[in-house]
Parts: C-alpha cells; structure tokens; sequence
RNA sequence: GCCGGAGUGGCGGAAUUGGCAGACGCGCCGGAUUCAAAAUCCGGUUGGGGUAAUUCCCAGUGUGGGUUCGAGUCCCACCUUCGGCACCA
C-alpha cells in the first residue's frame, strides 16, 4: 500500500541532495542571480545531550527563507557550523578522562547526524568548527588587530551610508604620543601604547569563581553572586587579565543600533546593558590645612580653576564626583566614596582609621549578594575630611559607603538626600542634613517609591523627591525649570573650570581571559627577566607561527587556584628564547568562548582561505546577513560582542559593513508539554468534584500528571478520578485557601476551590518533558517536524509543544499525499483524478491565492499562517475529481521549502527528472484573485444586519442601493430617518439611522 | 522599582493594520465506511436565548473610560502575566 511513508522518501531525498551536491555554494555565483541571500543560525554549542526541539525551530525557519529564495533565483549561503569549545567538554574531559577533543567530534558528529536527519539545505562543505586550529588561527589574529588598535574618539568619518561619524579604532602606530612620555623613554612609550590598546591587561578585581575553576566576565555572574553556569558561588580577587576595551565603543554601538532591522525589545535589551546617562562631572575641592586658612585655599583653587579650565585627570586635592543632577548641587549636603575608591586612605584621619579600616575590610569580603541583599540598610564610615562645595563654598563630611560603586563613573558621589533615594536613607540612618532644593510640581504626591521613606522632621511629614521640578535654595538659579537649570549650571561651572558635562555608560570592559583548558589559546608572549619573572612587556606571536595550537597534555584539571592549566604545559611549549636573546613564556590564559563565535559568520564566506581570515571580495560579497535567527538568551552577549569585532575589524579595514546583522529575529523558546496536575481522589466510579466533597486530608488525593490519565479519562492505577466539569482527562487541584478545614477534613469551599492546573513548563531532564527530534522524526518524519515546529505560532513567541499538534500536521502531508497519488493502487502511482485538464475558475483562484498568501507570509516569517493557507488549499481541492495538473504542479512547489521531501517526491511523481530546488517558485496573477461576485456586509448603526452579494468593483450608488434592497436591511430601515451612509466599496455598507 | 513584550473559544492561535471576530490546527460531539478496530472521509463545535425552519435575536477579544458611522485593532487609566536589568548617582 502506497502510505506516505516519510522515512523512505526522506531518506531517498537526503541521498539524493547528498550525491548531487544539490545546496553547495560556490564562491563564483552565477551572473544572473537576482540578488543574494544570507540566511543564518546561531551555531550551537555541540553538548552531549544533543539535538533539542528548540534547535530546529529557528534552523527550519532560516531553511524556508533560504529555499524559498533559491527558487526566487537569488544566490544563498546558508551554512552551519560548531561553537564547540567551552567548559562542558573540558568538565566531562575531567570527569572521564576523555580528551576535549575525542568528546568534541563525537558530539559534532551527532549533531551533524541530527540535523541532516532533518534535511536542512546547508552547504556543508563549508562547515566549520571553533576548535580546528586552521579556525582559530584567525581568530587570535583578530584578537591580535584588537591588540594593535586604539580607539581615536575624536576621528571624524564618513560611514558607508553617508552618515557623518565620530570616533573610530586606528593602528597603534598612529597613537599621537605626547612629548612628556616620548621624553620619559622607550618603555614610558610602550605602557603609554599598552594603556590605549584595545586587548590591554589589568589587575581588577575580577570574579573569581573556585568550583570552576575559572575568572568569569561580570555577563556570567547572576545577580544573586553565583555563577551563570552551575550556579557556584563567585567572590571578587584581583588578578592579572586581559580586557577588551568594548567600553570605548559604547556610543558607536548605541548608535549603530538604530538603523538595525531588529525586534525593538532586543534593541532595548542592547540600549538596556550599555546603560548611557548623560551628567556632569564635577570637582570637589579638599582642603588639607588647618580650619582658619581652609577658605582661603579654596579661593585660591578656585581661581586657579578658572585660569587653567577642567582638566582631564583631577589632581589630589580634588574628588571628582558624577551626577546626572547638576541641578542639585546646592543641595548636596554630604560625599560619599566607594571602599575601593583610591583615595579611601588619603582622606580617612588618624582619628577615623581603626573605624574605616574595619569598614572597608568588612565591604570587600562582602559579595555581591550581601551588598545588594542587605539594600534596606545602608552602611558607612565617615573618613573625617571634608569637601568643599563649589557652588556656595560650604564644606561637606565624605563619608566612605558600598552602596557607591567603585567601578560607575568616578566611584564617588555628591549626596543629596532631598532629591535620591538612596541619599536620603543613607542621611537619615547617619542624621545627615536634608536641604530641598526642587520644588516638586504643583499636586505632587510622593510615589509609591518615595513614601514608604517618609519621615517626620520637626513635627512634619517630608519625603524624597526624585522627580523635576523648580529650583529653590539655589540662589541665582531659583525659579529654574529642572532641565533648563541642567544645562545652565553645567555651562556656568564648566566656564569657571570645576564642572564639565559628562557620558557614563553602565557597560564595564569585557573580562576576556578564563582559565582553562579548551579555549583558544592567547597569541601572546611574556618577556622574561634573568631570574625568569615577567617584566611586564608582552610581545604578540608573530603572525607566520599562527595558530597556537593547544599543547597536549596529560593533565588538564583545574588546580583550584587560579594558575591556568596551560601553566602546566610542557616546557617546549610555554617558554622559548627570542632572536634577541630574551627569555619568553606564553600567556597561559585562554580566551572565552565569546570569541569564536564572534566571527563565524564571516568564515562561512571563504571557509577555506589560508592567506585570510576572508576575502575582501568576497566579504563584499555576502555580507551583510540578511537574516539571522537565534534564542534569545544570545540578545545581548553573543549579539553585543560580535557587534564589537565587527565594528573594529571594519575601522581596520578589512570588512565593508560596520553591522554584520541587517536583520535579526528572536525564536520564542518551545516548553515542555502542558501538562495537566493536581490532586486527583482516587475512588470507584467516575463523577464530577463537587462543592462540599469531603476528604479526611489531602492525602486521600493523590498528585498526578496527564501522563497518569489514558485517553478516556480514567487514572491509570487508580479506580476513578474526580473530574472537573466532567471533562475526560483530568485532574484536579485543590488550592489549600479555598478548601475549608472542618478538624480533620477538608471540605471544598465552592467550585473555584477546585482548579486544574495546565501549565506548560521549561523542558527540562528533571521534569522528564524533554521532546527529542530523533524520536519525533522516527515517529512522523522530518517534514512533520519541520511543519509542526513552524505551525505552533508565531516565530518569536514562546509556546508549548504538543504531540497531537504534531499529529495534526502529519495528517495534513498524508491528505497532501493522497491528493495525488492513489493509495489503493499498489503501487506509487499519480492518483487517476490528476489530469491534464484546465483548471475552473475556482480551482484557479485558490491557486493564486494560495501563491500570493504563501510567498507574503514567507517574506513576513509568518510560517503558521503560511501553511494554514496550504491547508485551505488542500482541503479544497482534496476531495475534487479531476484535480488539474496545473493547479497542483505549482502547489508542490509552494510546499517545498516546508516540507522539502515530500514536494520532492511528488514532484518526481509528476514527471520531473530534476531536483525542484531551483524550480522558478510561482507567480500569481492579480487579475485571477478577483471574484465576479463578492460578499459584503451591511451594517445598521454599526450592527451587522445583512449580507448582500455586488459585483465586484461595483461603485457606492450601486452597493448602496443593492443594500437598501435587501429585505432584512429594508426592515431594518424601515419608519427610521437615515441620518448618514458609509459605503466603503468592496468592503462594507453602514447605515446610521435616527429613531 | 525601571525597560520591553503579551492578555481573543476547552487548547495552540487567525483577523487584508479601523470594516463580517474566532481562519487553520488540536481536542470534543455526531455520522459514514468496517464483522470489529486502526486508518480515512463528512457534519457540528464562543456563550446564552429563540424557531417547524431559515440569511433569527442578545452578549462577547483582561478591567473601566474615551475617540469614531464603525474598535480585538487608536487614546487615557488600571489589572494580570512573561522576559531583561536592578544601590549605575
């Protein structure tokens, strides 16, 4: 019996793909494509558990853009490829004694398996992997150009738009260096370079995490302190790193944001981490002298100021705040530093030392979790000095608090309690004094954030405010307009030198080194002293002895401390003698799994260039990505990081585009099953909850899941199940505030107290809701699951799986099949009623509907309606005889970029010899949509009243006077005055009456 | 708290962007086919009411207001929910 047998023609197609090289690409693309297509994926990470539902989802959607297109006649690259270094390899390596590598290549090779199983039309002859060395010799030479860059701020350019710009990374070489350094000598040269460099290393404080054994960036610490991964708790050390100076490039990323065809809530998210607030900095004066000559000081200071103007670095008897508050300078009534702010000795007193030592000591072992656990408490030390106020003179107490983070803006602040929140709490724990100097608007009430901090002060209740408004206690500026008296300070204190106005951005440099094992090694050489100590100069491996490739070892385990593995390497791979007869050892750190991903997508381009990372050609060629398809859990990482290279790699000049992504799109995440659970009351004979059931106690309710429920209903392993409104499957829940307790019964209190819970959950190997691809392609095929996975819903939303759902669509390509071939035959023939006859008018509309609805849905990503639209089609002319040729041919190719193997074999069944890959996709014909009759409604007073057929095209006197005709409407009309006619043609007949 | 989404039948979701709410699928009900089942096919399925019957009536897109001849769609306020950030001065 010739069944749609998915397993047998899947099979035959993918070899057939295979043999034929049928989605190869190749770099000279023909001349007469119109236009290109890049359609990406955001390359897995190949773990072992292997394929997930969630893959293919968006792997499906970039396959029927990129199919589609082929058949358009554009040129295509889609390719797939392996983030394949990263901790799990090397954990599992730890744990088995298995080698990354060998554990790597048998998960690719799943992987692989898996999502050929799904015949996705990659060109895998330019598959890639991040752990071949021939891969990431390109990218330490990246990371190299990152090494030979600074950022010039002030550059002007003209980006390839036309866009005027601002900033732009340069050559090292280029960096002006100033006279006073260049006089300083050689090395005062080379450190002034290292500190402009764009890969610079730094002795922060880092998050040190010890379960794994490794520094992670400040992206993968959770907010509660422990690591992204694991879930290990992380503390902060101070060890030698390498950075990427990402920071510099905070506006260019910003601002390059706009112009992106992405999801606004992912542009958001972006704008969201790089966290731009505009302010002024602001230098505070601190007198060292004796009360009596302290004024005099600062007068002369002042004076000093105005002569010199503001200048990049404060000196030492300046603190130089951050505000986004200018405007409330006057009421700054007290500064508060960071515990790790440099200046936290310098300013504490003799008197005040044992107190701050103490205090800053407590801060630093804090964790990230205490400081921001313990928010409703604010903690401090006053260090006993003071700051002069530069707008009325006033000298203030610094104080030392962690609620002052060293690493934003100047790691201090000017407190001004009236008008921050945290200020003021800190000033009423500390009985500091409160000065108001913005009158709220007229009416204000304090918000649901400032009213809980009221507080009664002499015999009246006052709050914080945090909002605009009028200036007062301001002398000269009182009566200013919040925003207006911003700008107006800004500009008075930056003309006397003590103020200039000031971007800060939330983004920190990216923490780019980890100590581990399987990453890419740094292309980097330490210089040696005699006794064999680092000088501190680092010498970039030249470019001819690219890749460093990874020294093979015996012994790879992290050894708790924060000496990387490769410290371990043998001695012939980490040290070597230069030319010149200095010492040299290896940078040990290796880099983050970040980087190769950072890339990948230009490598597809040219996979197999040994002279370049790519071609300039043929980059030119493909790139930009038109369409790129991820999770969303890469929004601002992987997306973020990329965006950085790309930028740099295209100030250096070897890229055409500043973006690599025109468009981007975020798959919804797919959960679990939903699952019914509850209680169920296990006892003979099936029957409906009801309000006052007793139950001695919830025990006599047992918790189930619909796994536990057959299909009629009943539970399995139980008698009964108590049911909700009688409904088949089900259980029910009892929420414990509802169900009276009546001394050792619980009674339902009312129906409501009786809830079925249908929740669906993350996937997850605990909840054992995990769908695995093979199984479903084993069961239904690979163009159900293709079809299933883009029928759920809308791309980007999240949404639950479901079996029958699956079940559906499996149905759906068996009616496909039977439309034309004849499953009674014995063998796979064409179905006698496919004729070569000319279609009917209807059959031919369908059609062409059909083709418009397709390709318009395509183009919007709109798949789930895409294929509703195809099922409309078969559902039509299913059950018709003859069904015309002409009309089917062109549905098969309608239906091939969702469900490749099957069109194929029917397309093959129609006679065709040749793959329909690059069949011309159909056209539809405007004049074949339109009806000669149309159904239109009528409206009385915006009620639907009637349904009347015109003509199409018929003009407003016409459907008017068709509409007056039709009985119900006349009867509707009838002894009314008709106020007002809306006749929409082609649309809609509205009559507004009057009793 | 701030930023960004989302609320439509029993369920997943449609709705030419202001013009017939519920396309398509799941589930369920009824029927055909079958010795029976599987598979398949046909009909019904928002709720309520009415009729011998129909192209019948009423209500209805989270809640409350508003704009409009007309609102799921636009405006205002609110509720719920999901995601991200969170002492960022």
């Amino acid at each position: 019996m010739p069944r749609y047998d998915a397993a047998r023609i899947e099979k035959r197609w993918q070899e057939y793909w295979e043999e034929h090289g049928t989605f190869v690409t190749p770099n000279e693309p023909p001349a007469d494509a119109t236009g290109k297509l890049y359609a990406l994926d955001m390359f897995p990470y190949p773990s072992g558990s292997g394929l997930h539902v969630g893959h293919p989802e968006g792997y499906t959607a970039t396959d029927i853009v990129s199919r589609h297109a082929r058949m358009l006649g554009k040129r295509v690259l889609h390719c797939m490829g392996w983030d394949s270094f990263g901790l799990p390899a090397e954990q599992y390596a730890i744990e088995t004694g298995t080698h990354p590598r060998v554990t790597t290549e048998k998960n690719i090779s799943t992987f692989r398996r898996q999502l050929k199983s799904l015949g996705f039309s990659y060109d895998w002859s330019r598959e890639l992997a991040t752990t071949d060395p021939e891969y990431f010799r390109w990218t330490q030479w990246i990371f190299l150009q990152l090494w030979d860059t600074w950022y010039d701020a002030t550059h002007e350019w003209t980006g390839p738009d036309g866009r005027q710009r601002t900033g732009k990374g340069r050559p090292i070489a280029e960096l002006p260096i100033p006279d006073d350094v260049t006089a300083a000598g050689e090395d005062a040269v080379r450190h002034y370079q290292d500190e402009h460099r764009l890969a610079y290393q730094s002795n922060a404080p880092v998050n040190w995490c010890p379960a794994l054994g490794t520094v992670l960036a400040n992206e993968e610490v959770t907010a509660d302190g422990k690591s992204e991964r694991g879930n290990h708790p992380v503390e902060r050390r101070a060890l030698r790193q390498w950075m990427l100076r990402i920071t510099a490039y905070a506006e260019r990323l910003l601002d390059e944001l706009e112009d992106l065809d992405w999801a606004e809530s992912i542009k958001a998210l972006q704008r969201n981490w790089i966290g731009k607030s505009t302010g002024a900095e602001v230098d505070f004066y601190v007198p060292r002298a004796e009360s009596g000559k302290r004024k005099a000081d600062f007068e002369q200071w002042e004076a000093s100021r105005k002569e010199s103007g503001f200048p990049a670095t404060p000196g030492d008897d300046v603190l130089r705040v951050y505000t986004t508050r200018p405007d409330t300078l006057h009421g700054a009534t007290y500064m508060v530093i960071a515990p790790e702010h440099p200046f936290v000795d310098r300013l504490t007193t003799p008197e005040q030392k044992e107190a701050v030592e103490a205090y800053v000591k407590q801060a630093s072992v804090k964790s990230d979790l205490d400081r921001t656990d313990l928010a409703k408490e604010k903690t401090g030390v006053f260090t006993g000095s003071h700051a002069v106020n530069p707008v009325n003179g006033v000298e203030v107490p610094i104080w030392i608090a962690d609620y002052v983070l060293v690493s934003y803006g100047t790691g201090a602040i000017m407190a001004v309690p009236a008008h921050d929140l945290r200020d003021w709490e800190f000033a009423v724990t500390f009985d500091l004094p409160i000065v108001p100097v913005v009158q709220p608007p007229d009416g204000h009430e304090p918000t649901k954030d400032e009213k809980p901090l009221g507080r009664e002060i002499d015999g009246e209740m006052r709050y914080p405010f945090a909002g605009h408004g009028t200036a007062v206690n301001s002398a000269d500026y009182d009566g200013l307009p919040t925003a207006e008296f911003k700008t107006k300070i800004t500009a008075d204190l930056a003309a006397a030198g003590v103020a200039n106005a000031a971007v800060n951005y939330r983004l920190r440099d990216w923490l780019f080194s980890r100590q581990r094992y399987w990453g890419e090694p740094f292309p980097v050489w330490h210089e040696l002293d005699d006794e064999g100590n680092p000088t501190g100069r680092v010498r970039p491996v030249d470019e001819s002895e690219l890749p460093v490739e990874l020294p093979e070892m015996e012994d790879f385990k992290p050894k708790g401390t924060p000496e990387p593995p490769l410290s371990f390497a043998p001695d012939d791979w980490l040290y070597r003698t230069a030319e010149d007869g200095t010492k040299l050892r290896r940078e040990t750190n290796s880099m983050p799994q970040w980087a190769g991903s950072c890339w990948y997508f230009l490598r597809f381009c040219d996979p197999k260039n040994t002279e370049a990372f790519i071609d300039p050609e043929i980059e030119k060629h493909w790139m930009p990505i038109d369409l790129y398809i991820g999770g969303a859990e890469h929004a601002v990482l992987h997306l973020l990081y990329s965006r950085f290279w790309n930028q740099v790699l295209f100030d250096r000049g070897h890229l055409s585009h500043a973006e690599p992504f025109r468009k981007l799109v975020n798959q919804g995440m797919i959960l679990g099953e939903a699952e019914l659970t509850g209680f169920a009351k296990a006892e003979s004979g099936k029957r409906k909850a009801e309000a006052g059931d007793v139950c001695s106690d919830f025990g006599d309710y047992e918790w189930v899941s619909s796994k536990d429920v057959t299909t009629d209903g009943a539970l399995e392993g139980a008698d009964g199940v108590v049911t909700k409104t009688g409904e088949p499957v089900v259980s029910v829940k009892l929420d414990p505030e509802l169900v009276e307790k009546k001394g050792e019964s619980f009674v339902f209190v009312d129906d409501s107290s009786i809830r079925v819970d249908s929740r669906a959950h993350k996937m997850s190997k605990s909840r054992g809701n995990v769908v695995n691809p093979d199984d479903v392609v084993r069961d239904y095929g690979a163009d159900s699951l293709r079809l299933y996975e883009m029928f759920m819903g809308p791309l980007e939303q999240t949404k639950p799986w479901s079996m029958s759902g699956v079940e559906g669509v499996y149905r759906f390509l068996g009616r496909v099949w039977r439309m034309f071939v004849d499953d009674r035959a014995e063998e796979v023939v064409l179905d006698p009623a496919v004729q070569d006859v000319d279609p009917t008018e209807a059959q031919e509309r369908i059609l062409h509907k059909t083709i418009k609805a397709v390709g318009d849905d395509i183009d919007k990503l709109s798949f789930n309606t895409a294929i509703s639209r195809m099922m409309e089609f078969t559902n039509e002319l299913g059950g018709q005889n003859p069904r015309p040729r002409a009309v089917l041919e062109p549905f098969v190719l309608l239906l091939a970029p969702f469900a490749p193997h099957l069109a194929e074999e029917l397309w093959h069944l129609l006679g065709h010899d040749e793959s329909l890959t690059f069949a011309p996709w159909p056209t539809y014909d405007e004049s074949k949509l339109v009806e000669a009759t149309i159904e239109i409604p009528v409206q009385v007073n915006g009620k639907l009243r009637a349904k009347i057929q015109v003509p199409n095209g018929a003009d407003k006197e016409t459907m008017q006077s068709l509409a007056e005709a039709d009985e119900t409407v006349a009867a509707q009309l009838a002894g009314k005055t008709v106020v007002k006619t809306i006749v929409v043609p082609g649309r809609m007949v509205n009559f507004v009456v009057k009793p």
